[in-house]
DNA sequence: TTGAAAGCGCTAACAC
DNA sequence: GTGTTAGCGCTTTCAA
């Protein structure tokens, strides 16, 4: 660990007080040109780099933001953790990513004195395991942004799309091209199911509008939003009676593990059975066939998400939390459309490169 | 900001030193166990946290390890860092993930003088941009373990699998199944491009051993391992006079593009055209044909990664750079083997609950 | 085994 | 504008 040079070096080369070279560093109070050109020549001459433990202590801040996520691998949360990452950067903020694997004490943690100890200045989460409640057992003093389906209680800012009008049109769409036993794969009925129970909501808005009947068979819970749960339920849907000529799946995971199951029994898609994801991932987008899904604005939600967080780390006045609508919009693909829906433009296909 | 307990309130209240209240909360040198029960007394009562910025300066660590990868949203740099993520919680360590788009520039932050200015005691780094020899460029006692292809040159840890032999095991699956006509897609004949040129180099191995030329238009180079490179590699591929009947792709992504263009095109996989990946990553388990794969060992990636850099981190002379074999396997699937392949097992699936 | 005290390097209140 | 200086809260050397 090279003994680095410090502030004071640069003071003492430059003849001026550290105050002067720490205001010159941070850019921050009037300081004399002449000064600043004197300061300036004696740090790049000892190559000085400010050390931000110390200024951290000094400070009070870490300049890091943790982003609080229940799984990275699930690409709905890698490409939002991805928009997050390049917003903070561009604001001079590191971020620090972490996984709950949707485990409700781990989510505590970030919401409690604990999470003074650790490195951050706030905090933007996506709870899993939490349901709205819990998260008003939170320090009060944490600046934080939540995103999903729970709903600010005025203590912090919230993002989401709208979760019920998002499923009905999703719904409409499949209703409107004329599928008349359209299921619903992601239902959980339980107290931290508060996402799912907006989509089922939507889901049942769009029937009551259309003047069809729910049929209860056809809507099935599933423990997570995975291709699994995805897989497992299609095969079951499959295995009823009257057999559902659509699904609308709550994740687009959900939709490619039905798409899986569908191909291993030779059904055809949209043929015989249509369907449409949720949250456009790019793997639906290349997926056989490609998937209509609900597009949240995930580029929105994410500098949103740091500049309300950074608005609040700033302030040291409470800032009044926000309830942030993001847009969405449906994107028809051929798992509804057929072929027709094929659309090159959006592949971004580049000539290959000949070897 | 609530005015936090110090160390100080602490020793007061259990009218011993400071020292002695350091020693209690990190278990360090022995202390009596009267003394140490009278502290931690006093630090329940007080419900006392130790300021993890004043410990860093103090002690010159972060506790807190980069993980520098492309992309994040590229799912095999998901599924790495999230094991990265969780071998590094289980040592007490934070993880900062950090993409460089590939930016060369921006990789080069992370081995320089700078990083020692950034927030982490050491980086685990999956180049893009930057080539073997750019890595000689770096700090010097920055503890480093690099990922991917590059080699150790002595001064870090190097964690992979051998891509020559897994490529060459790829190919070989597909002449063994006798196809005759064997893409590949994926190669990079350029500087930064080692890892594709290792993977082509096993190609060829292949063909050299079975008695086979290699016809060089089948080779395509891609600037990526994306989607959209296999699209349109595919679609120049098909349109040759004599397609391929067969495809090594150097990515699952890439395999995945491979696949969509091929189902626009209305071709059989594995009849028309036998596909295999690399990275084995979870969309090209479900997709439509699942997706015959390299599989490197990525939990052991992970964990041995994590391993070698707290070592590193922890030890104060030098410790020798080692270059470390990942285990990999072929996995094969239906995009080869048709229906046959299907493993149900491999789905993890279980049954739907039901509304 | 425990105490006293000197930093770690920077920020920012206060004075000039 | 610029200098002086007192912390930030902890770790750790040195004595006792």
């Amino acid at each position: 660990m090279t003994r680095g040079v410090t502030l004071r070096d640069v003071a003492a080369l430059a003849g001026v007080s550290s105050r002067t070279v720490s205001n010159v560093v941070n850019g921050y109070a009037p300081v004399s040109e002449a000064m600043r050109a004197r300061v300036q020549k004696a740090v790049d001459e000892l190559g000085y780099q400010p050390n931000v433990l110390a200024r951290n202590l000094a400070s009070g801040r870490s300049g890091q933001i943790a982003v609080v996520v229940p799984y990275l691998d699930t690409p709905y949360f890698a490409e939002l953790s991805q928009g997050i990452i390049r917003a903070a950067r561009v604001q001079g903020y590191n971020v620090l990513i972490d996984q709950t694997d949707g485990d409700a004490e781990h989510e505590k943690l970030f919401l409690s004195r604990r999470s003074q100890q650790l490195l951050f200045d706030g905090v933007i989460f996506s709870p899993l395991g939490l349901a709205q409640s819990d998260l008003g057992e939170r320090d009060a003093d944490l600046p934080l942004v939540v995103l999903g389906e729970r709903v600010s209680d005025g203590g912090f800012d919230h993002i989401g799309i709208d979760d019920v009008t998002a499923s009905r049109e999703a719904t409409e769409h499949l209703l409107g091209l004329g599928r008349r036993r359209v299921a619903a794969i992601g239902d959980q009925p339980y107290r931290t199911g508060e996402a799912a129970q907006l989509r089922t909501q939507g889901y049942r808005l769009a029937h009551e509008r259309a003047g069809i009947p729910v049929r209860e068979e056809l809507v099935i819970s599933t423990p997570r939003f995975n291709r699994s749960d995805g897989a497992s339920a299609m095969a079951h849907l499959l295995d009823l009676e009257e057999p559902p000529d659509a699904v609308f799946c709550y994740s687009d995971l959900v939709a490619l593990g039905a798409l899986h199951t569908l191909a291993a029994r030779g059904l055809r898609v949209p043929e015989d059975v249509a369907v449409v994801g949720y949250d456009d991932i790019e793997d639906a987008r290349y997926s056989n066939p490609p998937v209509t899904t609900v597009s949240p604005d995930k580029k929105m939600i994410a500098e949103t998400a740091v500049e309300r967080l950074l608005k609040r780390i700033g302030s040291s006045t409470p800032v009044p939390g926000m309830e942030i609508r993001a847009p969405h919009r449906l994107i028809p693909r051929a798992s509804t459309m057929g072929r027709q829906a094929t659309d090159a433009a959006e592949w971004a296909v580049s000539p290959p490169h000949l070897h």
